[in-house]
DNA sequence: CGATTGCGTTAGAGCGCTCTAAATCTTACG
DNA sequence: CGTAAGATTTAGAGCGCTCTAACGCAATCG
């Protein structure tokens, strides 16, 4: 038995299949009485549109592609949540694929959504390169968020992370410290950016910067550490390309016998779950992740009824939270 | 300019739209030449099959519904990997709505789905209650995965809760533990399991179990925690609801200058992430996640191919990751 | 050499819905 | 009463694709 169509629910209702439509998209120009016919007899049929035929019959689809970078990480859920909390209020669906931290499902999940005749697409730090990039936004309306650089033809949303990575340098210097180290985020795509902030910061302060080649884990940080206490000096600071890093800085640290933040301050990057933890208390640049998701679909949605053409650049304002990982340096 | 159709690349292809079509689906009765013109013509113009239309058409649209309590929960990411493999193998396609942690939202995204016309559900610790899901599992096939309970109706994967909770409680007797207390999830909807596996596994080790209540966030674990202290004697070992109520104990027991392991052992549930950070190392019991996802998509796609009416209902073993915070108890 | 076979191709109906234009029914008014 | 205006309702085409049945054509065979 397959489902009921609108024409089982016409007939069942005495009424012709154009009018339980008129009804099911809650027209005005329908008399009260047949109204309730329709809907009494679309509930006994247990009566559910099929979306496929009405986004064949209509030219929109009223539903928003989105691709995350990779599910398992937290920073993107806050960016959902902004993105559906949108959507919602534009009327829209959002489907979400997950990209899987691999360019290549990224690029089959883009096709997904474009056979879908999404009216949009918002990828959140996407793996995708630019030439990807600029082909989907060719066929449809695309918005990139926290990607941490400009993408040719798409709306971006970033947050400005140099600006962050001096919010970090500034906090340090102002409780005190001098001898800041910077565990960088390696090949990661945020990394440069924040590399620079730190280096700038540090330089227009008339400080010394120095720059660990780190990764996106803990282990990275680990390697770091080890090699700072090994061959370099300790410093009494130490700026993480991300919360992780900082995680895995504060584990090495105190298996080295030292302690944070008496010992050495600690500042993360992203104010993730993990920043949050009181066992953990980082201190951490946040990004406005939930505004990010909410400024993608309007700027995005505006795009496509204003029709714009060049493509919109908002680069967010970066906040740091301080917490309990960070403190003046032990007096010398 | 509205995009491509097959009558467009026929067209151009000089052949008619059921040949492209056929090219499409790659038939193999299709002279190589024409598959050639027809795919070259397809590339030129940028062509992309409508998955709208093609659905409808077709009975079938090889495409799965899946719901996640909320995006923000690592655990469930790991599921959804599990999923996504095994959905690759069968050549579906899996849209993702999230739950967001609200039973209505999820209302709306079962019905989004079914509209979508999904071939099953895919329900990933639904907030749904049991009327719900029956009537879900009426339209499409279910399969609810970590609920933590029978669901009717629904194909169900989940792991022996109570198990899981005999395994932590062994453990630390193993190591000599006799006054372990359990901090419970409260309303939380695998919180009975694992309080009744708790008591069951003391007592028949012939101890007395402690109940707490607990919740499901740090704030929740701290309360107890204080209460433990002040009012209460303060046990050897803490078997906690989950991760993060254990998260929570750790900085609280810290705080009121107890230290993790040597004063108290903690066990968390979940094996999340956090538990993996090297600076909380939390013991903590393990769910297969990956192969629940996979089971999952097999044992509800298999229950399609071989139309089984009665649902099947898998549980998986859990086992105990040993970190660093369980430890035998101080000698008195 | 006409009939048969089989491969490659195509016409055309139909999937469930929306939308325009036209039909029908009311109601009001001269 | 007849009729125009307005309010409801409906017929029917069409969205882009798949699928069945039939068609054309070359190779094969008795």
């Amino acid at each position: 038995m397959s489902r009921p169509t609108m024409e089982t629910v016409a007939e069942r209702a005495g009424v012709s299949r154009a009018l339980v439509s008129l009804v099911m998209n809650n027209s005005s120009k329908v008399s009260e009485a047949k109204r309730q016919a329709v809907l009494h007899a679309a509930e006994q049929l247990g009566y559910r549109p099929n979306l496929h035929a009405r986004n064949l019959a209509q030219a929109r689809t009223k539903t928003l592609g989105m691709i995350i970078n990779d599910i398992h990480n937290p920073f993107f859920a806050e960016v959902v949540y902004g993105v559906e909390a949108a959507a919602d209020d534009y009327g829209f669906d959002v489907l979400i694929l997950n990209g899987g931290r691999d360019a290549e499902r990224e690029r089959r999940a883009v096709e997904t959504h474009l056979q879908f005749q999404v009216e949009a697409l918002i990828l959140v730090g996407p793996k995708l390169d630019d030439d990807d990039i600029i082909r989907a936004s060719a066929v449809v309306p695309t918005v990139v968020v926290a990607s941490g650089r400009d993408n040719p033809g798409a709306d971006t949303i970033t947050t400005d992370e140099e600006r962050g990575a001096a919010l970090a340098v500034q906090h340090l210097v102002e409780l005190g410290h001098t001898d800041i180290v910077h565990i960088d985020g390696a090949a990661n795509i945020s990394s440069r950016a924040r590399s620079r902030g730190y280096e700038k910061a540090m330089r227009s302060l008339g400080l010394e910067p120095r720059i660990l080649r780190g990764g996106d884990d803990e282990a990275d940080a680990e390697a770091a550490i080890v090699n700072l206490a090994e061959t370099d000096s300790m410093p009494t600071a130490i700026f993480a390309f991300n919360d992780l890093v900082a995680a895995g800085a504060l584990s090495t640290l105190e298996a080295a016998g030292l302690r944070v933040p008496d010992d050495v301050s600690v500042v993360g990057y992203d104010n993730t779950f993990i920043a949050e933890l009181n066992h953990m208390s980082l201190t951490t640049v946040n990004q406005p992740r939930h505004q990010m998701g909410q400024l993608a679909i309007r700027t995005v949605l505006e795009r496509i009824e204003d029709d714009r053409t060049e493509p919109a650049r908002i680069d967010l304002a970066p906040t740091l939270s301080v917490r309990r990982s960070t403190a003046p340096p032990r007096k010398a």
